[in-house]
DNA sequence: TCAAATATGTTTTGACTCGATACTATTAAG
DNA sequence: CTTAATAGTATCGAGTCAAAACATATTTGA
């Protein structure tokens, strides 16, 4: 079983690959490049850095940046220093980031793919891929990088919503984000 | 939905990518050359030839070649020359290929986290990635390669079993295997 | 308070991936 | 019997990747 599913999971990720190539030959994006602002526009304040990149994607710190570094020539993301620590950089999607990525992600054909699929089978499937994922991530003692209002740091009071880790106050656009530090 | 969709099957391939990369490390393995190997592993004697990998794995037939290479360097594999037509080189899997296979593929933790399904659930993912693949295959128009027993050319005789497009006997073993002409 | 440890991020190096292109050899087609 | 198609290899340049060294900035702790 575990060998099938193996074999799935590959062959989806290889056409996923080969398709994400293709679309973005138009800027001369690299598939990770791609996977890199993807992951920039669907994280929050907290996870927009270098090393959250480099987390998310499984690579060294020293790879990510190479291809962060691509993005910005492109003008696809900008980095700005953090008030507090200056250590950090945060990496914002510029306008033809997203621009990029509303033509070019998920890719048109995968999504016919999906469409293919009826709504509760779509719904079952990611479901259980989810509980696979969230299983591996525990086998390989990998951060979950799972949505901010699941999180168990995340409060609702009556002046709005909190997040008891940064102590800092969360909007309604902040808690739908993914973030590094998620805890179940 | 195919946004989410899309994005935990990116996750999961970047989690199975760094197993494999950490797993290959023993013998110096890259991921692909390890992708490569293990379709070697699973075809049939019409799937193992330089153009099916290519085709299998989505790449261009030059960096095929240079993968298979390595993998030949490495003793992993062995090229035999077909008898009838000059121009197509047989890769056959060697001892010291299945063994690296058997202690390596699928990855250690990815076959954990398999572990924590039930068997239903396991028998309903399987199912589902299937159609999904099937679909991305057919949206793609990228060849199928399926098992051979399942396939349309594949006729059951009184004297055996038969593949109608090669006109050849096939063993109870060669129809367990992935053939590159699969047909629905 | 201030030196050591830690954290964030960049740069460099060398092996490898990848598509594109050009190439050889063999077989099929007209 | 010439031309086209097929299987595979070789080379090139841009990019990926880990590892290591490095530069700053912050935290720890004696």
């Amino acid at each position: 079983m575990n060998d099938e599913l193996f074999n799935l999971i590959e062959r989806l990720a290889n056409l996923l690959r080969q398709e994400t190539r293709l679309e973005g030959q138009s800027l001369g994006l690299q598939p990770i490049q791609q996977e890199a602002l993807y992951y920039l526009s669907t994280c929050n304040r907290y996870s927009d850095t270098t090393l959250a990149v480099t987390e998310f994607l499984g690579l060294t710190k020293g790879t990510v940046s190479q291809s962060l570094k691509i993005l910005e020539n492109k003008a696809l993301i900008i980095k700005v220093k953090d008030k507090k620590d200056k250590r950090i950089t945060h990496l914002n999607v510029t306008e033809a980031g997203h621009e990029f990525l509303m033509k070019t992600c998920p890719p048109q054909k995968f999504t016919d793919a999906i469409a293919g699929l009826s709504v509760d089978e779509g719904f079952e499937t990611k479901t259980l891929l989810t509980k696979i994922l969230s299983n591996y991530q525990y086998a390989t003692g990998r951060t979950a990088f799972g949505v901010c209002q699941h999180c168990k740091f995340n409060r609702k009071t009556s002046d709005g919503v909190f997040c008891d880790l940064t102590k800092e106050a969360l909007s309604s656009d902040d808690i739908m984000l993914i973030c590094r530090e998620y805890v179940v």
